[in-house]
DNA sequence: CTCGCAATCTGTAACGTTTCAGTATAGAAA
DNA sequence: TTTCTATACTGAAACGTTACAGATTGCGAG
């Protein structure tokens, strides 16, 4: 062994973190080796191999991420693509959470590149896959022919959407299952004597809208009810605009006697909206709506709520585009939230 | 020009993204002086620099940054400590949003890095300082004497917390005047004429305890009011618990007729908690409450709401780290966000 | 004319990792 | 003995960047 390479080894060991050449001093070793004995390759014997797990292990060797990620060009990152002019009160940090829980245990970091409603949607995409500054990518607002789920299937970059699409193109997804959704709120509804239903549904462009207007549409007609149209507002509208236009609702000749709410703090401001009309939940009109927060019917507990368990799309989307990067088949990275069944307040007394 | 260089040049160009050797290549310059004029150094000459930045700008160059890290150490990336136990509903996003929204327009990148309350808080800094993952923390969940603050200090390294410290360390923090809001607070409910105040406070070994409770107290002697003790109850418990020690406390023999609530999603639960006594808001007692969202007093117009922008709190603490990364003096660093007047439901009608 | 110096530019090495193309050794086959 | 092969290991090169230590040029001063 060199004279130059033990002084070098030394500096390095005086000082910062650990690196292979360290481990290679210590252990006797050449770089190559102790690379390859960490990582089980087959040509090391097994001696070997223990003794530099051991050692590596002993004193807190963690590879350097810059180095591997220069080197192989696997970043071990994921990234979260978010919409930040989502809705306050959003499952954005449930679902944060969920997507954490999942990596926790694998060397996966999650960065976050938000991007505004306003701007080009696929422009965040694009910044990742270009720069290459994740391994893959998490979406949501899905759109049912998506130009970003068209991109990184062109290219070929491992990516997991919140949401289904329809275009022909197999990839990880996971989806809650909105038209069972609509199906068991417009159930319920009719099962509480309503007989005209109003649809407070996420924008149209949006895949999960076709799902919940679908389900919506054909569970009128199987339980013979009708439609009152609700299309001035979306979920995706601000609660000031959804109240107002709730409360012109309400005052039309023929209102509705029930409705159906697409989301979670929406519905807060349908309520604001039917109560400043004069009218009351659970004796003018029922309302069924998602809830991704469990505050929804602390104060009206007359509604009645389908819970969507938002920490757990995260974590099955992370789990999903991981996947996806291990190589594994699409078809098995896809699932479904089938809805809890309709919920009504517990101490509920009408 | 060797030929070695130009057909390695060449590939180079062919293929992926552009490096300083493409750049290098197409200028016909030394790979040193295309990364010089790129950061303007001076010793370039103006002509060059103009050249260089014109021809990295059309072919779209953006340096590697593995690359960069590798060399350098610095990471671009600021990392976001987060408790995963946090309340549902929590003002997670807002922050996200507002770091994003400071970042937006620098290198800096977002990475989010989990911890459960259960384990050791120190633990998720510790790892990010001594794999160097980033190169500024943000915390909150501040503590008095908090040891992370003191980890991070001792070891120069850049971070901001949201919640001040009372340790004797200057650091960078934004923080919610919490005093204020409990005095704005206690001092509405003595001018609705309420009596005998509880607080539903933070719980006792973060730092904005001891502001709220101080303000509270202050306020208290002031007006000329009492106390009635509520220590059950912290806002990080759960809705359920938060609520039912909430419905004890109503029926008690000398219950509140006023009370302040030191977060958003835990006055749900002591509203719910309230009624469940048969009590309402409004007549039988009032209530103060901080408010992130705005869902709040649109289900309860009786309540009395305060806004915290958590928001802004994101963008002013992503705005500290990176000045204390640029060496910023840490006093130019440090600001306390005033609470708005308390606030009532625009169309409230008593 | 030469020297010194400022102004510009350049090659090489290094950051930590993995991959490629070996080398050394020992035992088996010829 | 020689040759072959499998096993266990190794050095050098490369990923893209920046820092260090020059190199080249032009020009005014001596």
């Amino acid at each position: 062994m060199d004279k130059d390479k033990i002084s070098e080894a030394l500096e390095q060991a005086e000082a910062g973190r650990p690196t292979l050449k360290t481990l290679a001093f210590m252990t006797g070793l050449g770089v190559t080796t102790v690379s390859r004995a960490l990582k089980d390759a087959p040509e090391i014997g097994a001696e070997t191999r223990r003794r530099v797990q051991l050692v590596a292990k002993q004193i807190g060797y963690r590879p350097n991420r810059a180095g591997v990620r220069l080197r192989t060009g696997k970043t071990n990152v994921i990234s979260l693509v978010l919409d930040t002019e989502e809705q306050v009160g959003g499952f954005v940090s449930d679902m944060i959470y969920g997507i954490s829980e999942a990596l926790a245990a694998t060397p996966y970091h999650l960065i976050v590149t938000p991007y505004s409603r306003n701007n080009d949607p696929l422009e965040p995409v694009r910044y990742v896959v270009e720069t290459a500054s994740a391994d893959g990518i998490i979406i949501s607002r899905t759109e049912p022919d998506d130009k970003r789920v068209r991109y990184m299937s062109e290219r070929g970059f491992p990516f997991a959407t919140h949401g289904r699409t329809d275009m022909g193109i197999e990839h990880p997804y996971h989806d809650f299952d909105n038209y069972a959704f609509a199906v068991e709120a417009v159930r319920k509804l009719a099962a509480l004597g309503r007989r005209r239903l109003a649809l407070l549904a996420p924008p149209a462009n949006l895949s999960y809208y076709h799902h919940m207007r679908n389900g919506f549409a054909d569970a009128l007609v199987d339980c013979g009810l009708s439609e009152v149209p609700f299309p001035a507002a979306t979920v995706d509208h601000s609660i000031e605009h959804i109240r107002a236009r709730t409360t012109e609702l309400m005052n039309r000749r023929l209102r509705p006697d029930g409705i159906v709410s697409g989301a979670s703090a929406s519905a807060f401001a349908l309520v604001a909206g039917v109560e400043d009309a004069g009218l009351g939940i659970g004796t003018d009109l029922d309302i069924v709506s998602k809830q991704s927060s469990r505050l929804l019917h602390l104060l009206r507990p007359q509604l009645y709520v389908v819970n969507e368990d938002v920490r757990l799309a995260g974590a099955e989307l992370a789990r999903a585009v991981m996947g996806r990067i291990a190589g594994a088949p699409v078809i098995s990275l896809q699932s479904l939230n089938r809805p809890t069944t309709v919920e009504a307040h517990t101490s509920q007394q009408k």
